[in-house]
DNA sequence: CGCATCATTGAAGCCCTTCAAGACTTGTGG
DNA sequence: CCACAAGTCTTGAAGGGCTTCAATGATGCG
């Protein structure tokens, strides 16, 4: 047991939240396995630059996201982590070199290894399943931000926040705050900070989100899905289908 | 033998150039199962909208793009294809009702029905990682114009152009002729029509493209790249990493 | 308190879009 | 063989969305 008995319960209310198909006996295989480790603060990496661990990172409290360094200095976001995804799953896939993990808040997190990894996914199909979805989502979100990405700032805004809202919802959040700040929002968006802030402020106007600021609030969603024209549909972890078992097997 | 005996080299070639890495034992499994279809022209659908067919759909030649309609009438193009790609090989991982693919150019076709593909993948590891890869690929390629996305013009049709490039080459085509239209090149960029011509007009001055009108031929590859900061490695289908077994034998 | 980070505001300007029209190429039918 | 149509390419002009620069508030923390 690399647990400590107090972080357990809190461990696996995240994973549990996070994976719901799970039954009692995947998630007594799977969470002893999880190593609790350090916090790492606000604006720390979780998964460095050129990264060789050997285990995967899993999300346990806080927020992240994976990015990119470009050019001009700036960072480019691709995805957002919430409590419950794995960091780097996809180093199973690929483990690019130029890009990493940040804290955008205070973040605790823990690691599984990979060789322990392998062996109980290889005996818990559910598992496996739940896992490969993971993936599947990353690829599907950032399809879909492809998609948005030559619409208006306040189309790419809302949408940006829709997503945020239903992965939170999905985790059992549903304050409507959005725990991010208007630079990260810029950098997912690839717009400027400054005409973040203007769209921010529209929004605010447009009673979608609430006035006080300091603080990203969702007031009324139905208006943003429509602003956003949001279909939420991409982020549901759909069934694999039959045909699935076509890639069963796979290995070099 | 679903296949014609004269229409069987063609498609020979262009699988081999296509899957390098197979051997014969696979090729020759993996070739009788695809049926050759009659040719769709140029502008016809390949796979429509909310399609239902229980068979994968195979470029034998031609151009091809997989699209999404979007609000102000105009299409998104997600990717391209060539001969040898799989036009919706995805439909085992999800079938997205919303997108379809088009030929750009006219197209000859072929199609496997999914429980034969199913059947000789289970046999031979080397066609299920190929397979594989094809779908890690398109996937790859989007997270790629994602990250572009937010340059300029210039830099965005420039990267556009490396990548086809990059893929004629790795099918043996190396005329530096991109056999697409300024309107293709616009639907994928997310940029207007107008702007997309100016822009090729400016590279063309450069020298980078052939001052010929009416065709849009690459004459200075390494400027080109340079101007598109584009690295060619996210293409190249890297070997499966030895933890790749954890994705081995996967089903619902 | 001083410092750091984030949020806000104004002004100037560029990149790209839209609209509109004309030129060129290709294919088709009389 | 020419006329016409359709599609693509090209060009100009006007305008808007977003960026950059720069500076000022606002908030929280050691």
């Amino acid at each position: 047991m690399h647990l400590l008995r107090r972080p357990w319960t809190a461990l696996a209310s995240v994973v549990v939240r996070k994976f719901k198909e799970l039954g009692d006996e995947e998630l007594s295989a799977f969470l002893p396995l999880v190593q609790v480790k350090e916090r790492v603060e606000r604006g720390g990496d979780i998964v460095g630059f050129n990264s060789t661990t050997k285990y995967s990172t899993i999300l346990l409290g806080g927020v992240a996201c994976r990015y990119r360094l470009i050019e001009n200095g700036r960072r480019q976001i691709l995805t957002f982590h919430y409590p419950g995804d794995f960091c780097d799953l996809n180093h199973y896939v690929r483990r690019p070199e130029d890009e990493a993990v940040a804290a955008l808040g205070d973040c605790s997190i823990g690691i599984v290894p990979d060789e322990q990894l392998a062996r109980v996914i290889t005996q818990y199909p559910k598992l496996r399943t739940a896992l490969w979805q993971e993936i599947v989502l990353e690829a599907r979100i950032i399809r879909e931000r492809l998609l948005v990405g030559n619409r208006s700032a306040q189309s790419r805004i809302a949408n940006l926040l829709c997503e945020q809202i239903a992965r939170l919802d999905a985790i059992g959040t549903t304050t409507g705050v959005i725990p991010l700040t208007q630079i990260d929002l810029a950098d997912a968006a690839a717009l400027s900070v400054v005409h973040v802030n203007r769209t921010i402020q529209d929004l605010r106007e447009l009673g979608v989100l609430s006035k006080s600021s300091r603080v990203i609030q969702v007031m009324d969603k139905d208006r943003l899905v429509e602003l956003a024209q949001f279909d939420s549909r991409y982020l549901q972890p759909q069934a694999p289908p039959p045909q699935w078992e076509l890639l069963s097997g796979i290995r070099s």
